[in-house]
DNA sequence: TTCCCGTCTGAATTATTGTTCACTTCTTGA
DNA sequence: TCAAGAAGTGAACAATAATTCAGACGGGAA
């Protein structure tokens, strides 16, 4: 007599990890990494406390797949956006612009996987999640040094300084008092684009055109 | 009969209090925001763990005091290299060179005060730091606005970006690998301080040149 | 139906650290 | 020298959450 998961039981049971990453991620986005605690995430996932244990080792592993997971959607949105651009510049401009936008859209849950003080080890899904980003963005800055419109540099420290000043002026804790209101937070985008087009070495003028062309579509992003 | 105290009781009141704050800043710079426990922290400090509350009413107040009292040489040093510079592009320069020189040479305390992990909450004490930080190089950037040599720009904004994309390439998670090896390290600090330059406007062949002189007076502060 | 083996439960346990406090030691002023 | 009050000590306490586990539960084979 040998027990066999049923087609069913398989399907409940992946239903529930899935319900349970997606009530850390909700708990995270609503009340940053703090609210990540077992307790109250297996009550969202209407689980008890120990079946968590069931299904993530610990509570580092459950965070670091919530930031896998985060990741893995941001890099997706980033290469969309950017495959959809009609060149290297605009498709540079593009991720920028994705990332501040994705960003700013969940302010709470971006600071949490980036930087927010948590009580386990999850620097190395941290590392693997930044790395992602960064290689994405890299790839695009090289391909616009390849086609002449940017000077050579190190495109890998390049993408980590781009990113870092994206974060830093939207997401990190002074974020909040350059967007008070909702204009400014319009502007923020563009502004901290333009920046980050800038020390790239995009010239001025066309970095301008640039990111109003990233930003339109972008637009519609930002209620969601 | 009153009880008053003496010269030398006074002094010795505030050379434990020093040392205490000297211990906490040692352990931070070793072993980053993790290592500053009130019990090893006292122990560095040749007292008891009970006695590092008569002079700190929590943990929080005794870091929020050592997170200023670290910013509070940072911002010393950053005005003394800006001042000492001909002109607003190069006190600019000077101001970010600076930046990066410091959280170079003391990564893991950089690290611990901006953004590590803490149990304790210290929130207000690192906007301030950043705050202050933040001011300081907005100021420069003003200057270098009003003096014709940069275009109008939220220079608030601007210093925030660019304090994040060197706190990001120099001193993040990823900043080891752009640094591996102490030749890497001098690169990284120029090719940073050109990218926060391009980014707020110095045009390229202008910032090279700045780059370069801002570099020089530094360099004998690497190894600090 | 019945037995069995995974799954789930949630109260109890564990581990970590900040914080307290009864007591000791030192300093002051008479 | 001595009484009174300040400073220092460190073991005990408290609080917070992660983690465990003995027993309840429920779906699958016979």
């Amino acid at each position: 007599m040998v027990y066999r998961r049923t087609h069913q039981v398989v399907k409940r049971l992946a239903a529930r990890r899935s319900a349970i990453l997606t009530a850390a991620r909700n708990a995270a986005a609503e009340g940053g990494m703090a609210a990540v605690q077992i307790a109250p995430v297996a009550i969202r996932a209407n689980v008890a406390a120990g079946t968590v244990y069931r299904y993530f080792p610990s509570k580092a592993d459950l965070i670091s797949e919530l930031i896998a997971d985060v990741s893995r959607d941001e890099l997706t949105a980033i290469r969309r956006a950017a495959d959809a651009a009609p060149g290297p510049s605009s498709a540079l401009a593009a991720a920028v612009t994705t990332v501040a936008v994705h960003a700013l859209s969940q302010r709470k849950l971006t600071w949490g996987i980036l930087a927010e003080p948590v009580d386990v080890d999850v620097t190395a899904s941290r590392l693997a999640s930044r790395r992602a980003v960064v290689g994405e963005v890299a790839g695009r800055i090289d391909a616009a040094v390849r086609a002449g419109h940017l000077p050579a540099q190190d495109t890998s420290l390049a993408a980590t300084a781009l990113l870092g000043a994206l974060n830093e002026a939207l997401v990190g804790p002074l974020a909040a008092e350059n967007m008070d209101d909702p204009g400014k937070l319009r502007d923020a985008v563009q502004t901290v684009t333009l920046l980050a087009l800038r020390a790239v070495g995009v010239m001025d003028a066309r970095a301008r055109g640039l990111v109003v062309q990233a930003v339109l579509p972008a637009k519609t992003l930002v209620g969601a």
